[in-house]
DNA sequence: AGCATCCTTTTACATTTGTTAAATAATCAC
DNA sequence: GTGATTATTTAACAAATGTAAAAGGATGCT
């Protein structure tokens, strides 16, 4: 739980108070590499924070599997497409290393956010943060080729090349796995 | 005013009050046809609301103009990339049209969201879904064929196809104007 | 109406990416 | 460690997209 209290107090300070009542609704998980967290289809209604570890977002795009997005420690991950809406998530969270994370009941916290002005205040803040994280995303995926992707994932995320199996990292670009190799080969 | 008040009621309901407060900090605006709101450099403070006509958000990737969304009545519109973080946006909001629209002081907001709970949760609410749609245009950009992307976007809003020129329809899909053409001849 | 400008399509060719299959390398389970 | 499985690369060919240039269309201005 301190490594989500840390990273909390980097975003937006909240009291004791806050701090316990967001405790009193979080529980701590772990999975193992390649287990998937929740099956598709089921409504989002968790908020995760990562402790130890990695988590991708993934779904099924006429059967190939496409990496949306991966996460590592000190990082929130949510299928917000779904928690936002309310409606099932074509998507899944799947470990891609053993990981420990702490789960935060999505339901009670919005609850929580009646009481607690400041706690709407700090997940506002995250995910305005993940928001813009991904407004950058489509500038990127609309208009530069798959070697500029490649090239500026590799320049600000370094350790993914490690953690993460080059299939994934290929439809998280957008691309085939052979597509990247090519890519991969040049120079 | 009464159109802003109208869409807000649809996302989530607040007091006469809060109405009454949103409506000091915000102003009408009108720009012609192929106009810029704000140059690109400067850093987004104002959050706009679409009275009547369509707004871009476009930026210039090698010199080449780029689309990055388009919206018309009844939609709000902000360079959230900066908007929330606070750094210069390298993007520009432009008319499609001639324009009616009504300008949203972001700072005094923010302000207010001090002593208004509830314009905090409107707005969380209205940018949640705005981040929603957002994500799900990643899944089309990142596995979909500018061909499909096409054929979804005038199924979903036939209506831009009229008022919106093909080479921004072009970018926002993430391909040139003449790989468009094409697209559209074939059939 | 006439001219200029901008938008859209078409053509030809280069480049990139996809697809399928096979070869090689790495990893996992027993 | 050995064999099986999975991941990655390579090759050959097909399809899609980019680039540059030209030709039509549409639109707007005077």
């Amino acid at each position: 739980m301190k490594e989500l209290l840390d990273y909390i107090t980097t975003i937006h300070d909240i009291s004791v108070e806050s701090k316990i009542a967001l405790e009193e609704i979080c529980s701590h998980e772990s999975i193992k590499k390649n287990t998937d967290l929740q099956p598709i289809g089921h409504t989002c209604k968790t908020i995760y924070f990562v402790v130890k570890g990695g988590l991708r977002i993934y779904y099924y795009k006429a059967g190939i599997d496409i990496t949306e997005i991966f996460e590592f420690e000190n990082s929130i991950v949510a299928r917000v497409e779904s928690l936002f809406s309310g409606r099932p998530s074509r998507k899944a969270i799947q470990g891609i290393e053993d990981t420990e994370l702490i789960a935060i009941n999505a339901n009670r916290l919005f609850e929580l956010y009646d009481t607690s002005p400041e706690l709407e205040r700090l997940f506002r803040k995250i995910f305005e943060d993940a928001y813009v994280k991904t407004v950058n995303r489509i500038e990127s995926l609309q208009f530069h080729t798959a070697e500029q992707r490649y090239h500026q994932l590799i320049k600000d995320h370094p350790e993914v090349l490690k953690r993460v199996p080059l299939k994934h990292i290929a439809s998280y670009l957008g691309i085939t796995q052979v597509s990247l190799s090519r890519i991969r080969a040049r120079r």
